[in-house]
RNA sequence: GGUCGGGUGGCCGAGCGGCUAGGCAGAGGUCUGCAAAACCUCGUACAGCGGUUCGAAUCCGCUUCCGACCUCCA
């Protein structure tokens, strides 16, 4: 089976089809960077992450170029007397826009990396491409669908939709409604449409990131630079498209009229978009206060949970749910994550320590891992459905626990048979879901700690063996209180830290 | 108000015409000095009312509730 996308622009499910045999060039709207990232924004990012990985998984060269935008967003009503985001913050804190920017991009990259996502292959600033900005801005004026105004200028909505049928296509709105707008917006006045929206805007006295142009001493609106980005690194038409299920109207929508404007054609095959992480039955957004950040989930230092939760187990609650739909944070909902997620490491865990002498390739354990991993890679090729993939995975998880206390013989299923299940875990946990083992981030210190485990097990073994309870359940007890569980298994005692 | 998307077992969340995911919680069991953990086994639910169909959670209509977008947001 081959790949298939939900895809915005046709509202349907298509076969993929790459411009490039084997290449791929995806761009996805990141962050303004104006404030700390909300986990909203991270669900957005782990979603597109998790796609990127994916589709180098099936064999392409993607380059996935992920902006930063840290000029043009406004503050409230969009072309009118609204503030740059980030300007206004420089302003309020009497330092310069760019310490904003610096402060904000490296709090992002942070918490991206706390959430094991890759990097980007280009990750370009609105501010680094001021030129062809400029230069867009002029292109779309000479194809007559742009005008100034004041020193501003505006794009030509009306002139795209009587030529081409593009304009509301993808998020499904009606021209007439569009084109007729009654909205009480300020400087109206200068747009001939009230649809119509600002490419380049005149910057008045309170604006501390401005730059010359041939129009005044301004700076670009806030679609612009994804549209002059996408084009410069990946051409005018490429692949796929991403971003966050808000961004369709009216960023993407006015994104595609640039690029209509200026080179002719639409930009993006697929528009994937993702959907949005809800708090309490409602969106998060950075603007209303109903949010809650990364760092908060971290520490557990927010009245919306009652403890702190691991990125990965954050990562793995987004696994649970496909990117298209909404998702609810809630506290019970991430602690049913939390085990879930930790049952699933543990049964990797378990599975790497098993092994037979038997080489055989036919046995029915075999063949009952080779269908299922098999099937959860076609989960992923269905509009990359992480739930349905996941829950693939823990269908095998009796299997490997009755391979391991001897339920199923060992021998009888093979090594053909771990291997393979080694491999489909492997792939799909860190490969495909990004998923990392965290107790390998302690710093290097686990041997010590595990050596040292080791000992204290053992004395309280001896412990054991001479009926002397209260040493025994002092050692249990003790390192109990400092988060260490003991667990008395069958082939002894084992350890590991608590969430 | 307009447009779109939803309401699935105690909770989260897939599925979207027949094969009735998965996780968590819960119940029973195994193990254990006790306990915990772990493991094994167990769940026929699809907002309501009509209709289409041999057959509907899945399609159609109405009702109702919720959310998103329409204004800055991933």
């Amino acid at each position: 089976m081959s790949l298939k996308i939900q895809n915005s622009i046709s509202g349907t499910k298509e076969v993929f089809q790459p411009i490039h045999e084997g290449r791929i060039g995806m761009y996805v709207c990141g962050p303004t960077v104006y404030s700390d990232v909300h986990i909203g924004n991270c669900r957005t990012f782990v979603s597109f992450d998790i796609i990127y990985r994916y589709l180098m998984y099936l064999g392409y060269k993607v380059r996935y170029v992920r902006n930063i935008t840290d000029v043009g967003h406004l503050e409230g009503d969009a072309d009118s007397n609204a503030e740059d985001k980030i300007s206004k913050k420089a302003r309020l804190e009497q330092i310069e826009p760019m310490e904003i920017v610096q402060r904000y991009s490296n709090g992002f990259h942070d918490i991206m990396r706390r959430f094991n996502t890759l990097e980007p292959s280009i990750e370009p600033r609105a501010t680094g491409h001021i030129l062809e900005q400029i230069e867009m801005v002029e292109e779309i004026i000479k194809r007559g669908y742009g005008y100034e105004a004041n020193g501003s200028v505006y794009f030509d909505t009306n002139k795209l939709i009587q030529e081409a049928d593009i304009y509301g296509k993808l998020s499904g709105r009606k021209v007439e409604d569009l084109l007729v707008e009654t909205r009480d917006l300020k400087n109206q006045g200068e747009k001939r449409h009230p649809s119509d929206f600002a490419i380049w805007i005149k910057a008045d006295e309170r604006h501390l990131l401005r730059w010359n142009a041939p129009w005044s001493d301004g700076f670009p609106g806030w679609h612009l630079e994804c549209s002059v980005m996408s084009t410069k690194y990946l051409g005018e038409r490429f692949d796929i498209h991403g971003g966050g299920n808000d961004l369709k109207f009216p960023h993407h929508e006015n994104e595609i009229a640039q690029n209509y404007g200026a080179c002719g054609n639409t930009p993006a095959n697929y528009w994937i978009h993702s959907n949005m992480l809800l708090l309490n039955g409602k969106k998060m957004s950075k603007s209303d206060g109903n949010n809650i950040t990364p760092t908060e989930l971290f520490t557990g230092d927010s009245d919306h949970i009652s403890k702190a939760y691991s990125p990965m187990v954050l990562r793995f609650f987004f696994l649970q749910a496909h990117y298209g739909s909404t998702l609810d944070l809630n506290d019970t909902s991430l602690q049913a994550a939390e085990k879930g997620y930790q049952r699933l490491m543990e049964a990797y865990k378990t599975l790497l320590e098993l092994s037979s002498a038997n080489p055989k390739s036919d046995s029915p354990v075999a063949i009952e891992i080779e269908q299922t991993i098999q099937a959860a890679v076609e989960e992923m090729n269905d509009d990359f459905n992480t739930p349905k993939a996941l829950a693939r995975l823990f269908e095998l998880i009796p299997t490997i626990n009755k391979l391991s206390d001897g339920q199923l013989n060992v021998d009888d299923a093979g090594q053909y048979a771990l291997d393979l299940a080694k491999k489909g875990f492997e792939d799909l946990l860190f490969v495909v879901f990004g998923l990392k083992k965290e107790t390998e981030d302690h710093n290097g210190h686990m041997d010590q700690l595990d050596g040292l485990m080791k000992l204290v097990i053992d004395m309280r073994q001896q412990a054991r063996e001479n009926k002397d309870w209260p040493t025994s359940d002092k050692i249990r007890d003790t390192l109990n209180e400092i988060k260490i569980d003991l667990k008395d298994g069958k082939d002894g005692t084992s350890w590991a830290l608590k969430a």
